[in-house]
DNA sequence: AAATAATTAAACCAATCGGTTGACAATCCA
DNA sequence: TGGATTGTCAACCGATTGGTTTAATTATTT
């Protein structure tokens, strides 16, 4: 059906496998407040650093997250341009779970009409 | 931020990981047209019936498909709600990618009520 | 009853996953 | 200088992934 627009979304694979994971979206969730650093995205989970640096690592290759480095510390940013694509890409699907909404709404259009020829 | 309303999503592991893999994607898109049985939804893609239906077993575990035993074939269905689950989850993040909107849509208003005093 | 068609089951494969540990490098601070 | 802090890298682990092949199951057709 939308197999015609299939290149517009080449980053999918990637930012949906990133965003499969509880870990990763959780950490979505706390860079949504702020910008925060490794050690502070590790934190929250009892992780060891090296486990949150591959998490972000995902994070960042999918596009979601983007680093500044100072000094010692890894500056992590939420980036939410891939994450419209991903919803761009779920709302092609919107009709579908709109249908019921979207039958109603012509049915209600109809009554209209036949009011409006009564008239 | 997001993580008081964490447990309303508890699909979403499943579906994100369902979503990732691009050969799904495309079976999700077939299936928007019509119904299809694991072979309709096999051929496109040069694999074998077994894989095909490793693929589909994935999308009925994530709730994105529902399967109907009629006979020897067995027709699948689209099922839209969990992608809506999923769509909410993005949503949640709107703000990130409107955000150049909203400011400007800021500006816009507080110059009409400019106007409006003027008047 | 026998042949064919549609699908699952089971075993297997290499690759990747999420996680750890330990060693190392860079930076900051006293 | 020397020690603490912040993070990466590499190796390893068991589990899971996407795929195959072969065999078995179930339903239809002839």
């Amino acid at each position: 059906m939308f197999n015609h627009m299939v290149e517009q979304f080449a980053h999918l694979d990637a930012v949906f496998h990133a965003l499969a994971d509880p870990t990763r979206r959780a950490m979505l969730g706390h860079l949504a407040e702020r910008e925060l650093t490794i050690g502070e995205l590790a934190t929250p989970f009892s992780m060891s650093f090296a486990g949150a640096s591959k998490h972000v690592r995902v994070l960042e290759h999918a596009g979601l997250v983007t680093r500044t480095i100072r000094g010692r510390t890894h500056l992590c940013r939420l980036q939410a341009a891939r994450l419209a694509e991903a919803d761009a890409w779920l709302r092609r699907y919107e009709r579908f779970w709109n249908d019921r909404l979207d039958s109603l709404e012509a049915l209600l259009r109809a009554e209209d009409e036949a009011q409006a020829k009564k008239k």
